[in-house]
DNA sequence: TCCGGTCGTGAGAGCGCTTTCACGGCGACA
DNA sequence: TGTCGCCGTGAAAGCGCTCTCACGACCGGA
């Protein structure tokens, strides 16, 4: 080394004890706030604290306390989607501010397939985060098992697919697709078609079983020719609604499983020349921004968004605690009702 | 406790060490790739960490070491922005691919308004990341001072408002808005009008000074009715583009500085019943997704933003690995032209 | 006056790892 | 056969912190 530049080391514990005239202990009480100690050698830690903008380590501290003080958000998804799903931005807004207040820091991890989702593995099992809230679940995926054996708490957002048992909060997305389906079918609607959420999720799988329970409550036959998949994105609700329009020509109305697509799937019924909700009635899932200032303004279910996240927050944060009890939340979906339907 | 349940304490390298009948150097040698190991030993070794499932605890690395193998990439915008934007999409896909491939890890971190800003700053300062890539900084933005005092490695997307030496990767945001307007005056337009982008970032600020470069150039005078606020978001291109037809309702031309305000000023455009690009030309800034697919396809200005997140990437790695210089790259922009100019 | 009990404090161990340093063994060379 | 140097290895120090434990000072009650 020629120039001695290179970055200051922070200062340590041991030198804002020695400038406060006091021992490291005392100075680790201060500043984790215990209440045993005299207000004068308090001031003067504090001080000390001060002149030297100590911060201290959190790997040394993580070390000893075996706390990271951080939580991840895992989303098992790919970028393009997290980044174009309103949902997801909610739902991350939603957790920054369950934890605004806390001393808890949110990390976004997001991972797709295989080799990305192993990476994410060995971050979390190397001790990295206190525990994973993982979105967006797809049937194939090894997370849940990756995660499960590094024995961290975790929780989902949405009922695991495979039924295994672990913490989870979720939406009543069957109710709320029963709902929608029905004020469809109470409009005195007949040929209800459904633009569903990928297969391979517990959300699309579910809010498709809803759609069907109302058709039979109803006592209206089910039509495959009714039913397109899609992937919960703008371009894959206009091409299932695309092939719905080809396959039955003749429906007059449709549940779609999420806003962005419903926003896709309108485009394609205004560009066939139907009238919403004249000639068909559209019904979404999420209540997404772009809902209520759409034309027409959605008719939608919304989720508690607000109170599942900090669910979510809450049963991790109990199991950071070392609550190992597996607990489950499932929250109730509200129809809107706006002009689409 | 009643029970013994808890979490399992993962091995420890000594526990590895023992197993394998070599002392704990010796293990930190094999697991770190070390050269200077007998392969007899190396595969004891390897066998002991494959039985108890042995995982590197990376506190006690990192107190050592000094790094954490993780980088951040610190937003300074709002999740909803962050979220609607495919331009951060990308950019974290294209960040996420250039340190597949490393042992570094990528976490992001949202934040807008100060108190977020500060727990992102004493983050950073508690030393839980080797380095920080900022992007979207607004010119009150705290952040950057924050980061520089924190002595962490930094490379900022786009120029700093302040000139403040530093590390940066910037795309000609001048020169491309430059040639978007010439090639709206080439073709004869004459009341060419801008949506610029927010005037407290740096993108807005030299997008609108290169619009206002080729009006120079070409001898068109500047017409303050011509131009309109927005902020880089759909609504935002939506209502300037409101203003601007209000203003001046005989503009046969629109440079707008990004494109999701360009699909939401083509709306406006569209419902105001003129055609694009037969009454209005409109080109937009980044070549997002929704350009190519969009009705009328629209030309806009590309970022090579593949090359530039890995220009960040290298050199914040640089910092890392201790390099002090600063460093400054900008990347030439290129006009796609489509259809809608 | 003496004893038990606080209370604030400091010494020190130890969290799991990396890394320096010293040492023993061995082949090469004279 | 003796010496040098190299190589693989282990002992041990130490990264910055927390936290237990012991200790001295001090106070109130017997």
């Amino acid at each position: 080394m020629t120039t001695l530049a290179g970055r200051a080391s922070s200062p340590t514990l041991d030198e804002v004890a020695e400038l406060a005239g006091v021992s490291r202990a005392t100075v680790s009480r201060v500043v984790n706030g215990s209440p045993k100690v005299r207000p004068e050698a308090r001031r003067a830690v504090e001080a000390a604290v001060a002149e030297l903008r100590y911060v201290p380590n959190r790997m040394a501290r993580s070390l000893v306390t075996r706390r990271t003080d951080t939580i991840a958000l895992v989303l098992s998804e790919s970028d393009t989607q997290v980044f174009s799903d309103p949902f997801f931005a909610r739902v991350v807004r939603e957790l920054s501010a369950a934890l605004a207040d806390t001393e808890m820091n949110l990390v976004l991890l997001a991972a797709r397939g295989e080799r990305e989702q192993e990476k994410v593995g060995r971050y979390v099992r190397q001790g990295h985060v206190d525990g994973v809230i993982l979105m967006s679940l797809h049937s194939q995926d090894t997370l849940p098992r990756i995660l499960a054996e590094a024995q961290v708490p975790l929780v989902l957002s949405g009922r695991p697919l495979d039924g295994h048992p672990v913490c989870y909060v979720d939406a009543d997305n069957a109710g709320g697709a029963r709902a929608a389906t029905a004020h469809l079918l109470v409009a005195g609607r007949r040929r209800v078609a459904t633009v569903t959420g990928p297969r391979d999720m517990i959300g699309g799988i579910d809010r498709y079983a809803g759609y069907r329970t109302a058709l039979r409550d109803a006592g209206v036959a089910e039509d495959p020719a009714l039913v397109a998949e899609g992937d919960f994105t703008e371009a894959g609700g206009a091409a299932a609604m695309t092939a719905l329009l080809e396959r039955a020509p003749d429906l007059d109305a449709v549940f779609v499983a999420s806003d962005p697509m419903e926003v896709g799937a309108l485009r394609v019924l205004r560009a066939s020349g139907r009238s919403v909700p004249g000639d068909v009635a559209v019904v979404g899932f999420d209540d997404a921004p772009v809902a209520a200032t759409s034309d027409p303004p959605l008719t939608t279910v919304a989720q508690p968004l607000g109170e599942m996240t900090s669910l979510m927050t809450e049963l991790l944060l109990r199991q950071v605690e070392g609550d190992d009890e597996v607990r489950v939340r499932v929250c109730p979906t509200r129809l809107v009702v706006r002009e689409s339907a």
